[in-house]
DNA sequence: TCCTCAAATTGACGTTTATCGATATGACGC
DNA sequence: GCGTCATATCGATAAACGTCAATTTGAGGA
């Protein structure tokens, strides 16, 4: 049903302090990777690997130009996350854990 | 300004496939460790360090009753780390990437 | 008071991750 | 074509992570 391990991706992405961070620079509007190191105190190659992982998990998309290297939010994984975290803490009618033998407890069920 | 560190712990927590399924299961009701871990194929020991990881981060709370231990999902957390990814994917606008010298791309800046 | 059972903790392991410096790639201007 | 600049990739290293088996803790029942 729910694809865990490709949102975990994206979990994991956002699980780094600085990932987090950089998304939160990209979501007011594209930046170059230079702009983005500049705020950093990180060496290029891991600024490099960070956003190699972000892209990777789909949260953030690059566009090359020349030179340069512009990175953005692709607003549709954004989108994709939210849903995947409330479907995952909300609860569900007809969810697994309602029929059978899941959710009565340990003293219902022995 | 906002924690990131307190949420990147959330989202690492989340991370893990097995601990996302776990919230997912806790999203339809309280259940207890043993419960939890008929469903996965994974040891005690190792269950229970999920456990530990998901309650640390706030994601979880675990209540004791005698021998069993009952967990369920945190709402507060959770509509916290709902927030707080919204925060960092939509734009703001007195976003400090607004100001001075960010958000002009290298070419207007150098 | 024992024994049993649920859960947590410990210690070990192989794997993955974050980081760096060094190097490679590829675009631009001269 | 040759330096320079922005990025990506490589190789190394130390720390963190996921996992297990074994042990400990603590509650309940005989």
């Amino acid at each position: 049903m729910s694809d865990y391990s490709e949102y975990s991706k994206v979990f994991k992405a956002l699980g780094d302090t600085k990932r987090a961070m950089i998304v939160d620079m990209l979501s007011c509007g594209e930046l170059c990777a230079c702009m983005i190191l500049e705020r950093f105190d990180m060496s290029q190659s891991t600024l490099s690997h960070h956003m190699k992982i972000l892209c990777e998990c789909g949260l953030v998309k690059g566009r090359e130009q020349g030179k340069w290297t512009y990175y953005s939010l692709d607003e549709d994984t954004v989108s994709e996350i939210k849903q995947f975290l409330c479907r995952i803490t909300s609860d569900k009618e007809n969810c697994m854990c309602k029929d059978s033998d899941c959710c009565k407890g340990c003293d219902g069920n022995e």
